[in-house]
DNA sequence: ATGAAAGCGCTAACAT
DNA sequence: ATGTTAGCGCTTTCAT
């Protein structure tokens, strides 16, 4: 492999000039500095970025671990903070964890080995903390996690910005299909739902623990819980945490031979793309990715540079009005009658 | 940072043992080596790998550029390499292309300074070298690269029978919603089509070059097409370069009142998760992406470890057989009647 | 079996 | 403005 010797020579000035050209330093004179840069190309000479960051003590690479790039959640996160590095000039180290705390657990222990200048982690539900990584500036993302400063979707408020859109259409006996229990964010998009709902059922209507389905973010659970909702309660409504769920339910509406969104309205979460792709098109609520995921690689510099934070960040999601939701059925959603 | 030079001082051994230990030198006596590991505990010491890499001349680091981890394909191939590097103590630095040359050649040339032990990449269609790397063992994915070895499925092979099985429902009008003309892999998988159906056409069908609608492998491409195809040469039977294209195509038969499949069969590429959970389930070609991504990692081995490779690896892709697949209509699958 | 020391390629402080 | 050199943390001869 060339190394900076090579090029000192064959540029005949001494490795601390080829370095200052390196580094664009501009006490080096217009003469030397060109002979460097033309023995560089010459030599197509590539610096050794491990020695650097021997000497200087940063790597320029920062390390994202998440459950899952396979899901298109975590996928689009993936490339934001690709871009967002790419901006500072950071190339990332991906891990996958499976969501399994042992495997979270591995990733770290070598990014912590590899000296990585930040980290971004979206923890499993089980991580308790970043032992590992203690003086290396870490952001969490999507999860909270005790002790680190967190960005994330202000999932609350997206979900009750979705159930309200629905009770402006006229419904009032809205259903929910939740994610996991185990994940806050499951529990905080159930919160948003409960808060709309609660007070606008009656007493006819029975308990809002019926119009709750509790099941994993997928499509099977989408269109399990739509099933046991829409032959127990009946709802007109049903608020999906997940857009698979939804396109889930759409499918148990259409086995039921109910019409979206005339008989039933159906609102999700995330705003896949294929909640566009979808017929009718999805009523869906769309999480700021790019701007976590700069806020997430921004936060890392400042705590980088001294600042000590734990503080939660959330971000507003926004409602995607698709075809999906519409006024109730005049029958069902009108006050007694 | 705690270095190893910590780590011997509190067990009271050399650097040499120390570092032995690590390494797991059989040489170094229990009683030492217990020390040592206990001192590792004790101080949280996690081996700085730039000094090891640098030392050594070897950083346990692949590299992976493909034009977007977004796209359903690209992303399961990041996970399956992850996971095949992960199973040979590697970690993966990921980049994003976007298909854009230039942003593939600063991922290079960043990965050649990191000096990685080997590049995974998928080639935008620009790319004709790959030049900062010429000294890095280097495997192409999914699309050929003049003078680097390459792993890709057999496309044409996957083409070929997933149309084989349109015409073994009795389909002779078959049309082909194609790729994009300067990605390898349409070419392939549009021949693969054309090998099968151009010998069935009868000279009153029309030429085949009527059957074949050239776009992008997405969405609307395939709707577009789709309508296209139905209203111009109304095949019976539509083969899809993509899943995407596929699912496009099933909107249009439906705008156009065809049901599917008693009107209109549509088969797909590439087995994405998405095509089990639409209506109805596609028949589909998946692609080996796990085996891919091994085989690719095994052959960076092979060609550091000596061997002279440029050879391009087939993969068997497998057809998946669903229910958007049927037997060709009476009346227009007949040959004259 | 263990210790001492050279050197991987680079930067930065210091000397000129 | 340019050259010299110590040292970042590790592995690996070479002595002992």
């Amino acid at each position: 492999m060339t190394s900076i010797i090579d090029v000192a020579r064959k540029a005949r000035v001494s490795v601390g000039t080829a370095s200052n050209v390196l580094n664009g330093d501009p006490r080096v004179g217009r003469e030397l500095r060109k002979r460097v840069l033309a023995a560089i190309k010459a030599l197509n000479y590539a610096p050794n970025a491990l020695a650097r960051g021997l000497r200087i003590q940063r790597t320029h690479t920062l390390g994202l671990v998440i459950p899952d790039v396979t899901n298109p959640f975590f996928g689009e996160l993936a490339k934001r903070v690709g871009e967002a590095a790419d901006a500072i000039g950071c190339s990332v180290i991906l891990g996958n964890s499976d969501d399994r705390r042992a495997v979270e657990a591995t990733h770290l222990q070598m990014l912590a080995s590899r000296r990585i200048d930040g980290l971004v982690l979206v923890p499993t539900p089980e991580t308790r903390d970043l032992e590992p990584l203690r003086n290396i500036p870490s952001v969490v993302i999507d999860r909270p996690l005790r002790g680190w400063p967190s960005v994330a979707t202000d999932h609350r408020a997206g979900a009750k910005a979705a159930v309200q859109h629905l009770v402006d259409l006229g419904h009032r006996r809205i259903g929910c299909i939740a994610g996991p229990n185990d994940l806050a964010v499951a529990r905080e998009r159930q919160k948003g739902y409960r808060l709309i709902v609660e007070e606008r059922l009656s007493a006819k209507d029975g308990p809002i623990a019926d119009y709750v389905f509790v099941g994993r973010f997928d499509y099977d659970s989408g269109y399990e819980g739509a099933m046991q909702l829409l032959q127990r309660v009946r709802p007109t409504a049903i608020f999906a945490s997940s857009d698979q769920q939804a396109i889930g339910a759409l499918r148990a509406a259409a086995d039921l031979g109910l019409r979206v969104p005339e008989d039933l309205s159906v609102a999700g979460f995330d705003a896949i793309p294929l909640a566009q792709h979808v017929t009718p098109r999805l009523t869906t609520v769309a999480q700021p990715i790019a701007a976590i995921a700069e806020k997430a690689v921004w936060l890392l510099g400042a705590v980088r540079d001294g600042a000590k934070f734990d503080m939660r960040y959330k971000l507003d999601a926004t409602l995607q009005i698709g075809k999906s939701t519409g006024p109730a059925p005049r029958d069902a959603g009108a006050d007694r009658r």
